[in-house]
RNA sequence: GCUCUCGUAGUUCAAUGGAUAGAACAGAGCUCUUCUAAGGCUUUGAUGUAGGUUCGAUUCCUGCCGAGAGCACCA
């Protein structure tokens, strides 16, 4: 146990004393780093249970604590309105600081963490990019608090969408805009919407020996890029499925579960009827007797259950699709019963240009690799004074315009809309990616400087003043759990935000490297924050250069 | 029309029901003959509105105003 734990086991042995007859309490951070390094409001909780005044009450638990003659413990207040504030002493940090990333939040729990997602025949856009982002990173946070994850992406091979770009292709148009002009005729053209529906069928069935071709090549040439984009965005995964697949799965599931689970709908649809559950009604197998995108999900849930005997499936998803997916898990959890409790969707806000909503169906979009391109473009000006050779600018300014847009992704919570703003959005400055990695690049340079290598935490002098570097420092492990609870990267882009410009004014402050008698442990102190920046930054899936 | 989500500085975002609502950008002013100035230091500026619950509300509940998304054979 360290001092924080024997803390709270002190304060609710003090309330039991008390007459508490259950106690329960937690520390938690102050709002300024000023008032303490953990803070306690369990009086103020109490205070109305006992009819007391809670500054007395958080004075006698005070008092109870002092007696309890816990280590490293410094000085204790009492403040205002009920607040019990503690300090704890320099060899707390200095400890504690060294120590290993430690979370066992998901200890022995399988995950299935399901994401990305992007449609062979269409562009691989910047929502992509987005619904990508979040998820590595919630898939490496999870595992920082050793959950055991499988990843997996699902691709939608199959489908009105695809028979619209093949028609497309079939057309001679060219690939990028073929899906675009096949859903405009679709729209416009009854004709051609009786082609391209006739071409679906020929795709489900493969009787068509030119359509097979297009198919194929276009599925290739599609997943071939998708590839290119995992290994520029550091992503990878363990599984991909196929609509191809879970459909069939899903159109027997669904069969088999007619009057059980599923009705007759209008024109020989079968339907989920989710009023019965408060929620709306969705086909899950067209006129045609074709599975839709809910019947697919039906067969995906299926093809996962079996593939990894997970405790947790984490969608992610963007959350226009918050009502989909709740009519579907319901349709799941009553085809298996088994899985209630363990299905997660979680949803992320839209991207946004500031000229409006971005379309596939009507071509304006941004693609990924457009985006990254025009960021990279922006660095390598940047530093084009810098001497460094060529390869090690492109290499630089890839890692750092992937950086400044991850950072932009996940600096905020997931739910809410970005509005993407090419200036605006990805600066260099202040609250971004480049900040983060530059705050390391400085501390590795000041490293490799270091002739003396042997210097260790345990310099520290003898009237060592804990600093808000070493505060912050201790905090690391809390803050990567609290992400992993809640699935939230931005508590920890937040924290790690916090964390570079406490060093940076650290560095600002005075030398590091020099004869002072403290500069041994600065260096060390250097060392640790390099270290907890560079793992921050690994589990947001952002690299860092060597120089910058 | 129904359902869901969201309204915080000029702008983009933070804040397990707690203390003086934090940053960044933009604006004003400093700071490189010290380890990378993509940095540091000053400074101006905000909870849509009306109620309710609470010792305490940006946070929970209700009305109103405003924005967005979804609502049967797309995914």
């Amino acid at each position: 146990m360290n001092t924080k734990q024997e803390l709270i086991v002190a304060i609710e042995k003090g309330l039991k004393n008390l007459g508490v007859e259950n106690p329960t309490t937690f520390l938690t951070y102050p709002t300024h780093i000023e008032m303490g390094d953990y803070t306690s409001n369990t009086a103020m909780v109490y205070a109305k249970e006992f009819g007391r005044n809670p500054l007395e009450l958080a004075l006698e638990i005070k008092e109870f604590v002092v007696a309890q003659d816990i280590r490293h413990i410094k000085r204790i207040d009492v403040i205002k309105p009920g607040f019990i504030n503690f300090f704890f002493d320099e060899k707390y940090f200095n400890s504690e600081i060294s120590k290993p990333l430690v979370s066992e939040v998901y200890k022995g729990k399988k995950f299935f963490i399901e994401h990305t997602q992007p449609n062979p025949f269409k562009e691989f856009h910047i929502g992509h990019l987005m619904n990508n982002t979040i998820g590595e990173s919630i898939k490496r946070i999870v595992v920082a608090n050793e959950g055991e994850v499988k990843t997996a992406t699902y691709h939608g091979d199959k489908g009105l969408h695809v028979a619209k770009a093949v028609w497309g292709i079939k057309n001679s148009i060219d690939f990028q805009n073929a899906y675009a002009e096949g859903h405009n005729a679709y729209e416009d053209n009854e004709e051609s919407k009786k082609e391209i529906i006739e071409i679906n069928k020929k795709i489900y069935d493969s009787s068509d020996e030119e359509i097979n071709n297009i198919y194929i090549n276009g599925r290739t040439r599609s997943f071939e890029k998708f590839e290119s984009i995992y290994e520029r965005l550091n992503s990878k995964f363990d599984y991909h499925f196929y609509e191809s697949e879970s459909g069939e799965i899903g159109r027997k599931i669904v069969q088999e579960n007619i009057g059980k689970v599923f009705e007759q709908g209008e024109n020989g649809a079968i339907i989920f009827q989710g009023e019965n559950f408060g929620l709306h009604t969705r086909v899950f197998l067209n006129s045609e007797g074709l599975p839709t995108y809910e019947a697919k999900e039906v067969g995906l849930a299926e093809i996962k259950k079996e593939i990894y005997n997970y405790d947790t499936s984490v969608t992610i998803t963007a959350n226009e699709q918050d009502a989909v997916f709740k009519v579907v898990e319901c349709a799941i959890r009553q085809v298996f019963p088994e899985l209630n409790g363990k299905l997660h969707h979680l949803s992320h806000g839209m991207l946004k240009l500031p000229s409006g909503k971005m379309s596939s169906r009507t071509g304006n979009i941004i693609s990924a690799e457009s985006l990254i391109e025009q960021v990279r473009e922006k660095v390598l000006e940047k530093i084009s004074d810098r001497e460094f050779s060529e390869s090690e600018k492109g290499e630089v300014a890839e890692i750092v315009a992937i950086g400044a847009i991850k950072y932009s992704i996940l600096r905020q919570a997931i739910g809410g809309d970005i509005i993407f703003d090419f200036e605006k959005s990805l600066s260099f400055e202040g609250d971004s990616g480049p900040y983060l990695q530059y705050s390391v690049v400085r501390a590795k340079s000041i490293l490799s400087k270091v002739t003396d290598s042997e210097a260790s935490l345990s310099d520290i002098p003898e009237d060592w003043q804990t600093t808000n570097l070493e505060r912050l420092l201790e905090r690391f492990s809390g803050v990567v759990e609290k992400a992993g609870r809640e699935y939230a990267p931005h508590y920890l882009v937040t924290y790690l935000t916090e964390l570079a410009g406490e060093f940076n004014s650290f560095y600002a402050n005075g030398k590091i490297i020099g004869e002072d008698s403290d500069s041994k442990y600065k260096i060390a102190l250097t060392q640790v924050f390099a270290q907890t920046m560079a793992k921050g930054l690994e589990l947001l899936g952002v690299k860092v250069p060597e120089r910058m």
